[in-house]
Formats: structure tokens, sequence, C-alpha cells
DNA sequence: TGAAATGTTGGGGCG
DNA sequence: ACGCCCCAACATTTC
């Protein structure tokens, strides 16, 4: 009997998985497999929020996997090694994965394609996570992209007709000796802060599909407008579902498709969303293809940018949500309790750090790594470096956020900041609005002084950056 | 996917 | 009726 390992990474489910659809088609049995290997990611190992969703999206995968009558089968060490020992041990043929983008895991990946050959076994990578290779989409003179909107538009005009694939039937699952338990795999918090996360988050493959649809029926034709306001449901909040690859791409398309086609009544243009996809594929593309972005600045130019020396002091305020500037702490609380941020706040709390605290993209990019539960190298990085002005198709270091008019703007009601600083909620919006006018009535609730003056830190940074030598 | 400063226009009050 | 000022509303420029 030919028998397959699919070694799982970051693909966590059964429905539209190549490299499971490749096995099953080709072999007599599958071992679905997952190795624990948090050493191999660089120094980019997973933070407490996503280990916490990783934990939850195993125990889902599996449970899916035993309604197939098969099993995961759970490793933690060295991936070369225990592939080795897993091939050994089963006699197995080939081993499928679907790729990963991250220069470590790439060059990770390589070397144990070339070991496994160098045994005689088979190996298949496929794409499981984009709507198109990073190398699929190119420039006319073959370069890659630097600007998201041709890029979007090329990449939008190739997508063609997703045909997302079916769960493999039958499932035909192997197993192996010496699994460790889920719980041996040490993801959840020793203390248990997690209560919000799974209050907000239900991790796996159908907790995703239901939020697609749940989104698709309620929220999507709105999304232009309705994304912007951090206190409604206006996002798919899809983001820790693609990152894990409990949902792909093109079973986003095609389910939008379907379920906006069937629809009476006017069609809702899904435009906006997918493009917002788009950047994240524009944010793979650039790992991909400028592999030092997750440190250095994408535009050289930077790399003499005066910030503010490093502030433990100022970072641990921003990262608590003691700021006293409240959408700002608003978000940072937001991000502490449910490991996610809705993505108008997450520019706002960026450009404050970046720009009002002037300190170093890297601080706030290393805290959103250890803290959301869609923590993702590409996104990750392109955000930051976006904010930051630094990056590709950046937004200009100038265009810095007030925070206080963006919370008049987009929380006019206040209701985002009073949810997650409860402490404000008896009082006017106008209060928290203008919080610099009324430091008496915030020391009342027992709620900070605003740690800097917005209109001269923005002075400040914007001193710094005339600084920066014209290019 | 900014904000603030600066410039322009046009309506209305008023002498 | 006219010029003048004020200012809101909008557009443009600058950081």
């Amino acid at each position: 009997m030919s028998l397959a390992i699919v070694w799982f990474r970051r693909d966590l489910r059964l429905a539209d998985n190549p490299a499971l659809h490749a096995a099953c088609a080709a072999h007599a049995q599958v071992l679905p497999a997952y190795i624990h290997a948090p050493d191999e990611e660089g120094s980019w190992s997973p933070g407490a929020a996503s280990r916490w969703w990783l934990h939850h999206s195993l125990a889902d995968l599996d449970a899916s996997l035993r309604r197939h009558h098969a099993e995961l089968h759970l490793r933690c060490g060295d991936s070369a090694r225990l592939l080795a020992e897993l091939v050994h041990a089963t006699g197995a043929e080939a081993v499928y994965w679907n790729r990963l983008y991250e220069p470590a895991a790439i060059d990770r990946d390589t070397r144990i394609k070339q070991a496994l050959r160098e045994q005689g076994v088979s190996v298949h990578s496929f794409n499981g996570a984009l709507w198109r290779e990073p190398w699929q989409v190119a420039t006319r003179t073959g370069d890659p992209y630097r600007v998201f909107t041709p890029f979007w538009r090329n990449l939008r005009d190739t997508i063609g007709e997703p045909r997302p694939l079916p769960v493999p039937q039958p499932l035909r699952g192997a197993t192996a000796a010496d699994g460790v338990a889920l719980e041996a795999l040490g993801l959840l918090p020793g203390i248990r802060w997690d209560a919000g996360l799974a209050q907000a988050w239900r991790p796996g493959e159908r907790g995703a599909m239901e939020l697609l649809e749940v989104f698709a029926d309620d929220a999507v034709g709105d999304y232009a407008q309705a994304r912007d306001v951090p206190s409604r449901h206006g996002t798919s909040r899809l983001s820790p579902h693609l990152h894990f690859g409990e949902i792909s791409p093109h079973q986003v398309l095609a389910t939008l498709r379907r379920l906006l086609d069937g629809r009476p009544g006017p069609r809702p243009d899904p435009e906006p969303f997918l493009r917002e996809l788009g950047w994240r594929e524009f944010a793979h593309h650039l790992l991909y293809h400028f592999p030092e972005t997750h440190t250095s600045n994408f535009n050289p130019k930077f790399d003499g940018f005066p910030w503010a020396k490093a502030d433990d002091a100022l970072i641990g305020r921003w990262q608590r949500g003691r700021t006293g500037i409240p959408l700002v702490d608003a978000g940072m609380r937001e991000l502490w309790h449910t490991g996610w941020m809705h993505n108008r706040v997450r520019m706002v709390v960026a450009s404050f750090l970046t720009k009002n605290l002037r300190q170093h993209w890297r601080h706030g990019a290393r805290w959103f790594w250890d803290t959301l539960v869609d923590a993702d190298l590409a996104n990750n990085t392109l955000g930051w470096q976006w904010v930051a002005g630094c990056g590709a198709d950046a937004a200009p270091y100038f265009r810095i956020f007030n925070p206080y008019l963006q919370a008049a703007r987009f929380d006019r009601d206040a209701a985002y900041i009073k949810r997650w600083i409860p402490e404000l909620a008896a009082l006017p919006a106008k209060v928290p609005h203008e919080a610099w006018k009324h430091p008496a009535a915030l020391a009342a609730c027992g709620y900070p002084t605003p740690m800097v003056e917005v209109a001269a830190s923005r002075d400040m940074a914007l001193a710094a950056w005339r600084r920066l030598p014209a290019g």
C-alpha cells in the first residue's frame, strides 16, 4: 500500500487543500502530520496569541480528520529529522506540503526537499495560500512590483475562475507511533489570560467559513464605508483564519461569487474587499522578492532617519493602553483583550508610535507580532513599513494621523472608545475626543493625562523627517 | 487608507 | 446700488 505524508503547516483545512488533495489522489493512504518547530522561524517564532490560535486550530483540524476516520499526527522538534524518521517508520514514498513564503521557512523547506529526495522520497509542494505565487506576478520587464495599484490590476485580471478543491473522499488516514498529545506542544498560556480570545474567536475551518458567510450576507456590500468604523463589525475579521490557512483566498472568492450571484436585488460589489486580499498578496510578493524587509527599511533612505532613542517607558504605556489618548488606548486594549485590532485603529496606533512618539517601527511590529492572533510576517511588515513611511508604496511620512480627529470622524459617539476604556463610559463623547482639554474630568475616572501633546509631537516628527536628505 | 495651512469663491450684513 | 468686510465652504498646496 503506498503511503504519503501530508505535512501540514499553515494550511489547517481539509477543503481546497492542494497538497492533501494530490496526496489522496496518488496514494492509498496518507499520514496527516504537524510538526511544532518554533525555532525554525528565524527570530519570528509565534507569539503567545498566535500559539493560542494554533492550539485550537490544530484541535479543530484533528476533529475534522477524525470525522473522516483519520487523525492528525503531532510531533515537536526538528522538522527535517522528524520527517525523515516518519518516512522511515511508515515507509512513506512521498511527502506533500503547501508552500510558505517567509525567508526562514523557504530555506528550511528547500533543505528538507533536497534531503528527502536524496533519500529517494518524492516531494511535492503546492500553492495553498495565495491567488497567485509571488513569482507569477511580474511587471512587463519581469521585475517584481513595488507599487500596489499596478500589482493589483495585474493580479485581479489573472486570477481567473476559482475552483476550490473538495475535501478528499475517501480520506484514508494512516497512523504512526510516537506522536504526542496536543497539550504537549505547550501552546496554551500558563497564566490563563485567554478568556477574551476564546470569547472573540472560533479557530478552525468551520469557524472561518461561517464568518465568511455572515460577512457576505451582511457586510460586504457596505464594506467600503463600514470598514472604517471600528465600533461596527464592518470588516470580515478573516485575517487569523487566512494566516493559518483555515480558508484559502480561492475559497473566499468562490464563496463570495456564489453567495452574491444567488441573491435577489442589486449585486453588491465585492471589489473593495477583494482589494484588501490583494494587499495580502502584495505583502507576500514583497516579502518573497525582498526577504530583508521584515527587519530593514524597504526604502534605504530611511536608514538615516532620526528615530528617538528606544524608550521602554514610552513603549510600555503604548503597549498597555495607557497613553492618555483614548482612541490609541482603546485599540491597544482591544488588541490585548482579543488578539486583534480594527484596521483603521491599527493605522492610528502605529502612526502614534512611529510619529508622535518617534519610536522605530520595529518596536511596534514586534509587539503586534506577540499579541495578534493574525500575526503574519508578510502582512505585519508591510503594514508597519507602510505607516512609518519607509515601505513599498508607503504612506508618505508626513501623513500623520491625528488620533483625536480620527476618533471624532470614525467613532463619533465614542462607542468603540467606551467599549475598551470602560472607565470613560459615562462621559459625553466630546470629552475623549478633546481629551487634552479635560485632564481633570479624565483624572476623575482614573484615566491618564495625554502623554504627549499631539500638535507639538506632530511638529517634532515633521522636523525629524526634514532632517532626512531629500530623495 | 492625513492634517493643517493657504487660497478662492460667493452669499449676506452693513454702512 | 455699491463697496467692503466677514466667514463658511470648498479647493489647493504643503508638510
